[in-house]
DNA sequence: CAAATTTGTGTAATCGATTCAACTATGGAA
DNA sequence: TTCCATAGTTGAATCGATTACACAAATTTG
């Protein structure tokens, strides 16, 4: 494998010549250039970045590190990211916890180890610590996620709650008093903990608060997996009081609870109506078009990385990013019937 | 920024040293290796990759690059990488093509410069002779994918030939001979130019020609985007003699087209019986749940990633890896109605 | 025409690690 | 006691680029 030593004395020039011509510096003689461009076309050379970024120590790439690379709203972000990433010519590392906190830091600290010039993080827990140890060498992050606003990092916030209030107030304006939310998460408690789900319960509460409603805190349950989640869906729609809506908290439970909704023989929306979180092309498809809570993702990876790409070009601004969610009315809400559950 | 130096200087010990600890060198006198690792601990010292990668010739990172990441395969396809690249602590470097073959070959050059240690590459169009530029430079590659077998290059090559066929087969022996095909691609000549559309393609007509059926080409369409699959699927079922089929060849078309049934007050599987490529939890979820040709991408991942990383280790196989794809049969697909259209 | 400036190029230090040869203790065998 | 093998360590070269500095040649200026 050819290096630039090798371009050199092919072209009869020193090194620095060289690199000046690799990287359009003007003070090199037109004439020169071409015998340098010459040579490394023969060569078939190809620039070592490692030992180019060694030099610079930079590295012309960032690290986006995301919870769990299922999920299909990580996907758009990435995109909107590498869009970005795309137009600056920097570099994407990826990195997919898969759910684990060992995972997590085991990633940051090798993003750490391999110098990238800022993070895109979507941390699990908390992650306060891990990402002041990033800035203290150096390494920009950005924190994006739904959860509350608040410390000193830059961050995206996902501004959902109006939306969710909307959400609700939408069910109850149609006559809905049992509400079922379905939340990802081990327990209400851990829910509680902060994060998207936790504004999703936080706006399911101000609503009925607002309207004067009670709260039946046996609709509000959460789960794990898929599979967890239609079960559990399974037993509130099997009650004698069953909820007349149910609210899937995440998009990626939603085909799940529709398929165990159809399993106890509910119509939607007449007998019982469903709202979702995440919005996608088969949410519009589905028969009744599902009413959604929607969120443009890929704007928000794209609005992630110009935070990020302006930070570590060191130009100021607003480093607390917010984007607004929108309540999308289609046709799955409905008013219950009058008989009622 | 704390170098090994620093380190060295603390410990009262050489750089050399320094390196043996961080290395796990066994030749280390355990009271010097704790006086290192003290020292390390105290300046909060993280190595810099770029310079052992530099030093060492390889860069414990591998290039993943995908036509356009907003399809879901491709992210489930990613995660199994991930995965796998995880056990053996290798990076990843994500690049998307975003459907340019000009961005695509960017890419492969600049995953060259950064020398990682493999690359897994799905092609948009012809590879090989960017495919044979990386490996002249030492850098291993697979190619993934749904193109017919051939070349020289490790592979993994999708086997969805049977499937498909009998896929067709099973909507003929229902009683269809309308059985419409949207494919993606410019044009049907695009389409025999090869990938994973030819192959659909080759197995339609080779399921007619079994069943001594004519195939009308005009129900083979093709598309670029969801709204342009989802108006050629209009225009064919408005049509006097419309198909009483319909075969969406990619799943990212399929909530379109669904949609597109729909608006022209068809039901599936009376009117019109409906199979996708590609399966999900929305096809199941679906009313009625959707017949499928499916391929377990999560797999593909993980194989796609054992075979690269038995290639850089210089382990010998096989290296041309096939995966089969299933027919799903569920409920969208029926025999046609006795008056037929 | 000499001095001053500009332009283009070469030389060598540098980035932060790894690694090999050389050297020094340390203990055991002759 | 002497010699050898071995474990532990140091020092310096090296990976492949960038870039500040020095310097020669070409050009402008007074």
């Amino acid at each position: 494998m050819a290096t630039i030593d090798d371009v050199a004395r092919r072209a009869e020039v020193s090194t620095g010549t060289v690199s000046r011509v690799l990287n359009n510096h003007p003070a090199v003689r037109s004439l020169t250039r071409r015998s340098v461009l010459a040579a490394i076309e023969e060569l078939n050379y190809s620039p070592n970045l490692v030992a180019r970024n060694l030099r610079r120590a930079r590295s012309g790439a960032i690290g986006v590190l995301v919870p769990n690379a299922t999920n299909p709203s990580n996907l758009t972000i990435m995109h909107g990211i590498a869009r970005v990433a795309g137009r600056h010519n920097s570099g994407i590392f990826f990195c997919d916890s898969d759910g684990s906190l060992e995972n997590e830091s085991a990633h940051l600290r090798q993003l750490c180890e391999r110098r990238v010039d800022g993070v895109v993080f979507q941390p699990i827990g908390s992650y306060e610590k891990q990402a002041k140890l990033l800035q203290e060498s150096g390494i920009r992050v950005v924190i994006a996620g739904l959860r509350t606003p608040g410390g000193m990092l830059p961050q995206m916030v996902v501004d959902e709650f109006d939306a969710s209030v909307a959400a609700i107030r939408h069910l109850i304006s149609l006559g809905h008093s049992r509400i079922a939310l379905i939340l990802r998460g081990f327990s209400t408690i851990s829910v509680l903990k902060g994060g998207a789900m936790r504004n999703r319960f936080d706006a399911y509460n101000h609503a009925h608060a607002e309207a004067g409603l009670p709260v039946d805190q046996s609709l509000v349950v959460t789960a794990v997996s898929e599979e967890e989640a239609a079960s559990r869906a399974a037993t509130l729609l099997a009650r004698a009081d069953r909820p007349t809506a149910l609210v899937s908290g995440i998009h990626y439970f939603s085909p799940s609870l529709l398929l165990a909704v159809r399993q106890v023989n509910l119509r939607i929306p007449e007998d019982l109506s469903f709202l979702s979180y995440g919005d996608s092309r088969w949410a519009e498809a589905f028969d009744p078009p599902l009413t959604v809570v929607r969120t443009d993702y890929e704007l928000m990876g794209q609005r992630l990385g110009e935070l990020l790409f302006s930070l570590t070009d060191g130009i100021a601004g607003e480093t607390s990013l917010h984007q607004r969610s929108e309540l999308i009315v289609r046709a799955s809400c409905a008013p219950p019937l009058a008989g009622g559950a």
